[in-house]
DNA sequence: CCTGCGTGTCATAGC
DNA sequence: TCGCTATGACACGCA
């Protein structure tokens, strides 16, 4: 741990001076501040939460950071950077959105969320086709973390694969895409020079020893919080994700830092090129800006994992994984305007957003769980709006566990946005009666908060951050249920909705269709009829299940004239049954071994009518191999089914197949003109009775199963429905957030713009803004809020724009 | 031998 | 009343 903290140390001083290289204000505070976890990992020693991700792995790649100069790795990675260069170059909106199409076409068609097996491959293959001209095809993906935007992405993931949360991946894409992109040539020249120098400082080249980098995850991998079916998800993934030795990882270097950071823990050194990372993914939008989110990219791929064990006896946490939201880009992007605007609004209030850094670190324990916790979760809020992740359009995922992934996010929070996380310090309640009453202060205005304000910004290393970051680490935890409280979702709701949605994976449905099982063919049957019900041709060969293929067009007349329940249907099934190839184009059906073929034709038997149709018969697959090695007469007889045998043995000089089917009239003037005997007459009708008593008990089988499985359907699209409910309630709850904040930072400006007569502005902790019935806002001393006191307050009209 | 499943058949209700 | 369908129940064969 020493260590670490001398390469923390280090690492700042590096990155300090690099920062004044490039001439751009860092605000190291705000990382510190907000724990990142890869430094509060340094700091504070590894914690449960961080352990599982594979920070060894996120340095393993052939980014260049590890690369001899020597190395031959080393063309191939200057390729790739130029590469991925070429490709930030690209609209940053369209790769995003070519990514998150591939993300739609593998999510969508269910609401499989439980199984986090089966997205995950799809995870893999869309990060392979959305990065594919980054990619580098070494690359594998758990490599160092300190490549680009995607590689990070996607080393981060491969350490929680288990997650199953695409979403977030796509959204740290863009989020890193965006952000980088906006540097300047300027930027991205110097950040190669300084990174070629530190390339040739020499990185140890055992470093970047990528299979020791993955025994090393392996063996950090496993977490007690983490459930079976998440650790064999992970590392299916990752297993997939090494065979395919493809993955979409970046050779670009420059880019997010903070992925780099978890890598501090393995590294000798934190290196220029790191630090330079660092700042790239810091700055994305230019020196001026402070938009964080970058720096979140990195640190909700490792909230994945963090969420498990942060949330630890939180319910909520372990599923969280798997109900990563996928994110919506044009939401996102309103997100970012959104936190740029917010961000606009607080230039104006520099003081009130550094001092709420130290507030909070200073003043967490002293407020208690209630500031601490509040504090806390109303930092997701911001973080939220900042990743956007909230933001899924996808009905599949979004709608999954949308508390749960807010949860997530608030668990990785380090966003830097410490006048936001002050002002946020208070609950949703109040925040509620914030919108219908009056009192604004005691909402958004801390106490303790003064208007004197601190330039710690600039100080590279702060103890009074680091002190709080156990503290905020432990809030976190509370954080967790208060949000979860706050958005109206009880942990029991959480699970319950986890379950729902796992069982809504549709992997009861997908039983169904195993190969093994039984009604398997039933399904086929009622799947061909129902897509196929409206085809007249089916319902024509339908009879000719009834007769043999050369009299198809005769019984097909008779076929039309019998009637009876649902025609189209039964006719459908009936062509299933007939066509038993008809199982084996469906895949899953090829180990069917029941016979289904009910009403295949006899060919050419009953030779002694030749010109009419052999009844039905019990004629199987079996039988048709044994009629090979059986003589005719051997065959027929076990061809042929009871009654066939008894109207043979009692010479009625028609098929069954007539007497079942043939209209009553026609039947009639069938038996009309042949003389038969009494007992003929009974066997033909017990015959005929028989045979469509049959008839009716398959028709009747055949809706029974449908009716079971339209049920089952009736099941999964209510379930669907409850998400899709659930997910919209959850933006409800978003909005409600984004104009909370917006409220929060409309009172800051207009607070701070607030003069006495003597041009002072007032001082938050003595005065709060209250609003009054007719919309009007006043300023009011916090001691006083009944009566009227010396100050007269000042009374400001201001247009409330929400 | 038991079990589950598919199927055929019977009895019966209902149209 | 007849013919037919639908359906529960049972038996049988098969794996």
């Amino acid at each position: 741990m020493l260590y670490l903290k001398k390469y923390f140390t280090e690492g700042l001083i590096q990155f300090t001076i690099l920062l004044s290289l490039i001439g751009v204000r860092v605000d190291v505070d705000t990382y510190l501040s907000n724990q990142l976890p890869p430094l509060r990992e340094i700091i504070l020693g590894p914690s449960s939460a961080y352990t599982q991700t594979q920070f060894h792995n996120l340095r393993n790649t052939l980014d260049g950071y590890g690369i001899h100069p020597k190395s031959v790795d080393l063309d191939h990675f200057f390729t790739t950077r130029r590469l991925l260069n070429q490709v930030r170059q690209l609209d940053r909106l369209s790769v995003p959105s070519t990514e998150l199409n591939t993300w739609l076409v593998h999510r969508d068609p269910e609401t499989v969320v439980s199984a986090a097996s089966q997205s995950s491959p799809s995870i893999t293959l869309d990060n392979g086709a959305g990065l594919e001209d980054v990619n580098n095809p070494d690359a594998t993906p758990a490599m160092r973390g300190g490549g680009g935007a995607p590689e990070s992405t996607y080393n981060l993931n491969a350490a929680d694969s288990s997650l199953g949360a695409v979403a977030p991946e796509g959204n740290q894409e863009q989020g890193n895409r965006a952000g980088n992109d906006d540097l300047t040539k300027e930027d991205i020249d110097l950040i190669d020079i300084l990174w070629r120098q530190d390339i040739d400082l020499g990185a140890g080249r055992e470093v970047f020893n990528y299979s020791n980098r993955q025994k090393e995850s392996e063996e950090e991998k496993p977490s007690p919080q983490e459930n079976k079916e998440t650790t064999d998800t992970q590392e299916s993934w990752r297993n997939g994700v090494n065979l395919q030795g493809a993955q979409p990882v970046d050779g670009e270097t420059g880019e997010s830092i903070p992925e780099q950071l978890p890598g501090l823990g393995s590294q000798t050194s934190l290196s220029l090129q790191e630090c330079l990372r660092l700042l790239e993914a810091t700055f994305p939008f230019g020196e001026e800006s402070e938009f964080p989110a970058p720096v979140v990219t990195p640190e909700i791929g490792v909230s994945n994992e963090e969420a498990p064990s942060t949330s630890q006896g939180l319910p909520l946490a372990p599923p969280l994984p798997q109900a990563e939201p996928p994110l919506d880009l044009e939401q996102q992007w309103q997100d970012i305007m959104a936190i740029m605007e917010l961000q606009a609004m607080e230039v104006n209030n520099t003081s009130l957003n550094t001092n709420s850094s130290s507030v909070s670190g200073t003043s967490g324990t002293a407020e208690s769980n209630t500031m601490g916790s509040f504090g806390l979760s109303s930092r997701s809020t911001l973080i939220n709006q900042d990743v956007s992740l909230h933001q899924a359009s996808l009905p599949s995922c979004s709608q999954d566990f949308p508390p749960i992934f807010n949860h997530q996010l608030d668990s990785s929070s380090s966003t830097p946005r410490p006048t936001m996380l002050r002002l946020s310090s208070s609950n949703s309640s109040n925040m509620n009666s914030t919108f219908g009453a009056t009192n604004l202060t005691g909402l958004f205005l801390p106490p303790l908060m003064n208007s004197s304000n601190t330039n710690i910004t600039s100080t590279p290393i702060l103890p009074d951050p680091f002190s709080t970051l156990l503290e905020e680490s432990m809030l976190d935890e509370i954080s967790l249920l208060d949000l979860a409280m706050e958005e109206g979702f009880s942990q029991a709701q959480a699970s319950q909705l986890e379950d729902e949605l796992d069982s809504d994976s549709g992997l009861s449905l997908d039983s169904s269709h195993s190969p093994a099982s039984p009604s398997s063919s039933e399904t086929s049957c009622s799947s061909a009829a129902s897509s196929s019900s409206t085809s007249a041709t089916f319902s024509e060969e339908g009879a000719v299940g009834y007769s043999t293929d050369s009299e198809a067009a005769t019984v097909e007349t008779e076929e039309g004239a019998v009637g009876g329940y649902q025609p189209g249907y039964s006719k459908l099934c009936r062509m299933s049954y007939q066509d038993p190839s008809q199982f084996h184009s469906l895949p899953q059906l090829d180990n069917i071994s029941h016979n289904h073929t009910y009403n295949l034709p006899l060919s050419s038997a009953f030779s002694e009518h030749p010109e009419l149709p052999i009844s039905a018969g019990k004629k199987t697959v079996r039988d048709k191999q044994n009629s090979k090695l059986q003589p005719p007469q051997d065959l027929l007889e076990k061809q042929s089914s009871r009654d066939e045998r008894r109207a043979r043995a009692m010479k009625i000089p028609f098929s069954n197949d007539k007497i079942i089917n043939l209209p009553v009239e026609e039947f009639n003037e069938l038996l009309a003109k042949h003389h038969l005997s009494e007992a003929q007459l009974a066997l033909i009708r017990d015959i005929r009775r028989r045979g469509k008593n049959k008839m009716a008990a398959q028709n009747c089988r055949k809706r029974k199963l449908d009716t079971i499985l339209n049920l089952e359907q009736g099941v999964h699209d209510l379930r669907r429905d409850k998400a899709r409910l659930l997910k919209e309630k959850m933006e409800f709850i978003r909005s409600i957030r984004q104009m909370k904040q917006k409220m929060q930072s409309l009172y800051q400006e207009v607070f701070t713009q607030l003069r006495d007569e003597e041009g002072r502005p007032y001082p938050p902790s003595e005065y709060s803004l209250q609003y009054s019935a007719d919309g009007s806002v006043l300023i009011m001393p916090r001691s006083m809020t009944t009566a009227e006191q010396n100050r007269k307050p000042e009374k400001k009209q201001k247009d409330k724009k929400k």
